[in-house]
DNA sequence: TCATAAAATGTAATCGATTGCTCAATATTA
DNA sequence: TAATATTGAGCAATCGATTACATTTTATGA
């Protein structure tokens, strides 16, 4: 059971004061070369390591951020992690994950508890269910940093880093006409979320644009599961005059559409076409591989940190600031005619 | 810029001095309820809140525990850290979570990061590089519970949980014998990881119980992608007496096999079976849903989290505790013929 | 009513690193 | 050579919570 050794056994060691051995560890001009480098040696003789939690408690920086999502375990997420990761721990940062299981009430307790284990920021991407704001303003009134990504409030003091969503639907709808879809339908997830209203937006947007009426039984809400894009898509194909191509806010909802279209013998993409979103690993991995709108949630994680960042070396006003990134349509078989190759 | 609240603050409010509020607020027994109820009352009138790092600098304990692994947006993985996670917030710790990219260096310097941060714990699952133990010895020297999961070192004091590899892959050639295969291919990727002898061993043992002569040029390595597991196929189709069923130790593998075989003509799983290994989603959304063996990640993970949790209650002796999980064969289409249903 | 037990609170050190201020030892200058 | 500047290092407080040990207050019993 080995005592760690401190810069207090440094310094009997060699007979001075903890406080120059703290200098010298951190190269503080004031300090002789000499005493520095006995310093530096006996530390690695002693095999000293600094304990952060007491630099911690003396800075007011644990160099810990925390990050708060719904599940870990979807590769959108677990892929924002990773830009996230990558980018701070050069840095010297740690990064602590939680997981809110999209509820309000395990969201607020986690919030507080990252507070409280004094995180440096908080990346965060609310949860469905959260409505109130109290638990985000608690984090900007103790001056920690806040950052949206993907899923954002709309909370004064609190940086974002959101998808284009309208752009990335408009995209994906425009790409669907100019495969020669005229009815194309819409599968999303729910409407209370911003994204979900903005790809609605795009979707409207690009239709309308092209002189395509708005018909509201192309829009049928599902969850994000491919049972319930199946459901969906069966409900789409039985109304008196079906659709031609599906735009679905979800990868795993067009991969359910298609697996019933296919069912019902339906050529894809030359009968009807299919977009998903999210560009989920699987996509590309089927036979029919699936168009969909990418996230870059690499990028997205990158450019969270980054703003993280900035917001902690600017010590003085804290800034707001909103990047919007712009997703990538990935056109692949389920959504491009032959003719058209 | 409001300073946070702290013990001193409710003691000089209510005239009384921090020991005291510090006993209230841990209900310690010497102190008056009609106090106890005071402190409380003040500490949430001042929005007190503990703060965590002063507590680890004091108890040594910084209820953080560690999470080293190669990449976070693998399945796999972050469904393990999931597990983690959800079995560990519960009781009060914060998951620290890092990735080494399969570089033994940088698992070297993320662990000595994690000690420096005195964290109370490190499950970790080594990269493929890491070849020696320093790192990992120096985390028992401290005194820190080192816990490996899926990939393990033998180290005296480390505690594992790990998947029985050779039990699934004696299960998936077994299941392929059954199917009425006798030449069995084995696709594996890294024969100095441990997992991937196993599973070399568990195919050697099903085949020899079955009277099958092993033949060594049906083990075939690659690398962890579906472009290895065309090419790799194609060298086994390639071979004077093609194999007429593939095991492989990875989905990917797997499924860059069935793309290739479909590619000549074979028809699965009639002419030709295949089963693969990790249970990713992926697998199962397929037009050709591909058998696998299930490692159960979020069961590893919260026994990971147990394994941690029972080294840090039982403080007399360091016990080694080493659990092995019994994977699960997913029989799906890719290796079930029709006769046989 | 007074001694003694029991209960409630206070004192002060501690965890490990950092830093403003002070002081001592050289170095520089006139 | 005396006076001043420069450099190197020590002293002691601090961050916030915890906890032996000491002390005060209240309760109990004879």
């Amino acid at each position: 059971m080995k005592k760690k050794t401190t810069i207090y056994d440094i310094a009997k060691e060699l007979n001075i004061t903890a406080a120059t051995v703290s200098r010298a560890l951190n190269d503080n001009p004031r300090i002789s070369a000499d005493t520095k480098k006995l310093v530096m040696a006996t530390a690695k003789r002693l095999n000293y390591k600094q304990n952060r939690v007491a630099q911690a408690l003396k800075s007011g920086k644990s160099k810990n951020v925390g990050v708060v999502l719904p599940y870990i375990n979807r590769n959108f997420f677990s892929t924002v992690i990773r830009g996230i990761e990558e980018e701070l721990n050069p840095k010297g940062y740690n990064v602590i994950i939680t997981q809110t299981h999209e509820k309000a009430n395990k969201e607020i307790d986690i919030v507080q508890n990252l507070l409280n284990a004094q995180v440096d920021g908080i990346l965060i991407s609310v949860s469905r269910q959260t409505n109130s704001n109290d638990h985000l303003t608690q984090v900007l009134k103790k001056n920690v940093p806040l950052i949206f990504f993907d899923r954002k409030k709309d909370i004064k003091g609190g940086s974002s880093v959101t998808l284009d969503d309208f752009q990335g639907a408009y995209k994906a709808t425009q790409h669907l006409i100019a495969q020669g879809c005229t009815k194309i339908a819409h599968m999303t997830i729910d409407l209370a979320l911003l994204i979900y209203q903005n790809r609605l937006a795009g979707y409207k947007q690009a239709l309308s644009e092209h002189g395509i009426d708005f018909n509201p039984d192309y829009v049928i809400g599902l969850q994000s599961e491919i049972v319930a894009g199946i459901d969906a898509a069966k409900k789409l194909m039985s109304l008196p005059e079906p659709p031609d191509a599906i735009f679905s806010a979800t990868d795993l909802g067009a991969l359910g559409a298609i697996q019933y279209l296919k069912e019902i013998g339906k050529t894809i993409p030359d009968d009807f076409c299919v977009v998903g979103f999210s560009n989920e690993p699987f996509t590309q991995f089927m036979e029919l591989p699936i168009s969909s709108v990418d996230q870059s949630p690499l990028l997205m994680g990158k450019t969270a940190a980054k703003v993280f960042l900035e917001q902690i070396d600017s010590d003085d006003v804290k800034i707001e600031k909103n990047v919007v990134l712009s997703p990538t349509l990935e056109i692949r078989k389920s959504s491009l005619k032959r003719d058209n190759q």
